[in-house]
RNA sequence: GGGCGCGUGGCCCAGUGGAUAAGGCGACGGCCUCCUAAGCCGUAGAUCGGGGGUUCAAAUCCCCUCGCGUCCGCCA
């Protein structure tokens, strides 16, 4: 409904203004602080004519007061010194609790159209995903389903890099170490890559037995092919599982090895090799971006004409960008460079170029990360923990409860906790983690929007069906401000699409479920006068669909009861 | 050395041109004969790293500077 409103205060606006003739863009600000919506058209119009923007502002209220009757949605407007400021009508309160009572799941979907491919996590697979990619996983999930939300068809892509040295690395390594069968086969994997990497240390005869066996690989030797696909299949089985733990879904693995083989790679390199920025050294064959403003020049293939990952990478953004109309990204700050070479020369070649969002590091309080080094956190151990402090939790409140639901409960208030800590940061911000914020369950976050929920569910269970709602009863502060609150879901969702920012989304659910709880508080359901309690109902029924709906954006569970 | 990003109360963090800078953790003080206290209310705590500039208006834009992170040709 907020969207209604803001494009009549617009058109509102437009033609009040219109009357002190100024046509240009008429800003307006949405935020809440003051009013619903506030305008600064003042201070332009009086740097135009020289005047006081507070004289200018009484003005315009003037030409506005006199057509704002045709504007249903629009209720109250005045003028604060310079500020114009329009208030929703009562219409306006009762217009979208009706809306989002017969949207229902449906409240808050927009109408964009087109096929965007997603990609996001794509983690090599030489051992289980920790926290740092998980931060890709659950920026890339979380947007995924909020541009399903805005009327996108989303797929969800996890690009495999079955080839890269790594894989020759822990292939090499199989023959060396025993696979630890009592470990999830991921970590067992993890363990024999870090320790073969331990092993290769500076050893130029070890890394050449690497090369060769990667080499083998490329030249398409039957054997060599099998060992690595077996392993990065089993790795991969093991990071699915993970991802699938957490509510992240993925619609395709594209292994890198395919374009390889199937021609795509060679032929972006005979592309590549005609355009006037290339030129050869030492057999490499090589980019000079330096218009482009690249200080570096991109390397194609290596010395003996194989190809790198960048190329490969090209070849796979190629083969994306025909089959959609927005390609998306989400990567590590480490590939800020890399990205942006790769996509001045997907344009050079005539492609689609991607949108990439960049998230910046999670290190340990001790460093970075380094799975090579095999020192990390894994989302398995983090997950494991999580959920174990939350059954500390769920024991301590519920002893009604019997132990499987218990058991239940901490899970899906674990994964919730561990995926809102992550998505609520803006992800330009490094961020360390630590355990005693990870396992604190005492602060807004997830459980608490969760239980905001549980509590609507709670109402709603003891006071029965409501019929017909006489929604103009709604009149107390808290009621109001929650329907308003409500309102604004779909700019939330516009927001976080148009920026490609999923923390958006997860600022409006704590403050849609904070307003809950004043309104909880201050506001009795049950207890009401008839009419009343039947008006209530259907408020409270309003905000556990919307906010399940926010949470579904996020990946996090709804519960009935915690 | 260069590029990019970040710097907001003791700690974490939202806000990226407009009004009184939003929350959380921690601290202090209140509220359960009443829909789950995983809650609600209140108090203390911020020269938005520093300096200069643009603008009617700057945490937000520009320049300089300091600190941290990250990247900088045959790894991925």
């Amino acid at each position: 409904m907020f969207p209604d409103f803001e494009r009549e205060v617009k058109d509102c606006l437009r033609e009040g203004v219109e009357k002190v003739e100024e046509n240009g863009d008429i800003p307006i600000n949405p935020h809440d602080k003051i009013a619903d919506i506030s305008s600064t058209v003042s201070f332009k119009v009086a740097k135009r004519d020289k005047k006081d923007p507070r004289d200018v502002a009484e003005d315009i209220l003037k030409h506005l007061i006199a057509i704002k009757e045709r504007y249903y949605l629009i209720g109250k407007i005045d003028a604060v010194g310079p500020y114009l400021n329009f208030y929703t009508s009562k219409k306006f309160l009762s217009e979208t609790l009706k809306k989002v009572l017969s949207e229902r799941e449906e409240y808050g979907s927009l109408h964009y159209r087109g096929t965007i491919l997603l990609e996001h996590t794509s983690a090599n697979p030489d051992g289980p995903i920790h926290i740092g990619h998980i931060r890709n996983s659950i920026i890339g999930d979380s947007l995924g389903r909020i541009l399903k939300k805005a009327g996108y068809d989303v797929e969800i892509q996890y690009y495999v890099n079955d080839m890269g040295r790594q894989v020759a690395v822990v292939a090499w390594g199989m023959e060396r170490f025993a696979l630890d069968q009592d470990k999830k086969i991921d970590h067992g994997i993890s363990k024999i890559y870090a320790g073969a990497n331990k092993l290769l240390g500076a050893d130029a005869f070890r890394k050449e037995e690497v090369d060769s066996l990667l080499k083998r690989f490329e030249d398409g030797d039957g054997v060599t092919i099998k060992r690595f696909d077996n392993l990065v299949s089993r790795c991969l089985e093991g990071i699915r599982s993970t991802l699938d733990g957490m509510n992240i879904s993925v619609d395709k693995f594209v292994r890198e090895s395919q374009f390889v083989f199937n021609g795509d790679v060679n032929s972006i390199i005979s592309s590549l090799k005609d355009e006037r920025y290339a030129y050869y050294e030492d057999g490499a064959l090589m980019m000079d971006l330096g218009e482009f403003g690249f200080e570096k020049d991109f390397v194609v293939t290596r010395g003996d004409g194989t190809s790198l990952y960048p190329t490969r990478d090209l070849a796979y953004h190629a083969w994306k960008s025909e089959r959609c109309d927005r390609m998306i990204d989400i990567l590590g700050a480490d590939h800020k460079l890399i990205s942006s070479q790769l996509k001045v020369i997907l344009k050079i070649l005539g492609y689609k170029e991607p949108e990439i969002v960049i998230f910046e590091f999670v290190s340990l309080p001790e460093g970075s990360m380094s799975t090579r080094m095999g020192k990390f956190i894994s989302v398995d151990e983090l997950l494991e923990k999580t959920e174990e402090q939350a059954y500390l939790e769920v024991d301590k409140r519920r002893k009604d409860l019997n132990e499987e639901e218990k058991r239940k409960i901490s899970k899906f208030i674990s994964i919730g906790a561990v995926r809102y800590d992550i998505v609520k940061i803006s992800p330009d911000k490094a961020t360390t983690f630590n355990w005693r914020d990870a396992l604190d369950f005492e602060k807004r976050g997830s459980p608490y929007i969760q239980y905001a929920h549980t509590r609507a569910c709670s109402i709603l269970n003891k006071g029965g069906s409501y019929d017909e709602p006489d929604l103009d009863l709604l009149r107390e502060e808290q009621e109001i401000k929650l329907i308003k609150k409500i309102s604004r879901f779909p700019l939330a969702v516009k927001e976080a699409t148009k920026d490609l920012r999923p923390n958006i989304i997860a600022t409006y659910a704590r403050e849609l479920a904070e307003q809950f709880g004043q309104f909880y508080k201050d506001i009795p359901v049950l207890n009401a006068p008839n009419g009343l309690k039947n008006a209530r109902l259907a408020l409270v029924d309003a905000f556990r669909i919307v906010v399940n709906n926010v949470l579904q954006l996020l990946g996090i569970h709804a519960p009935k009861y915690m």
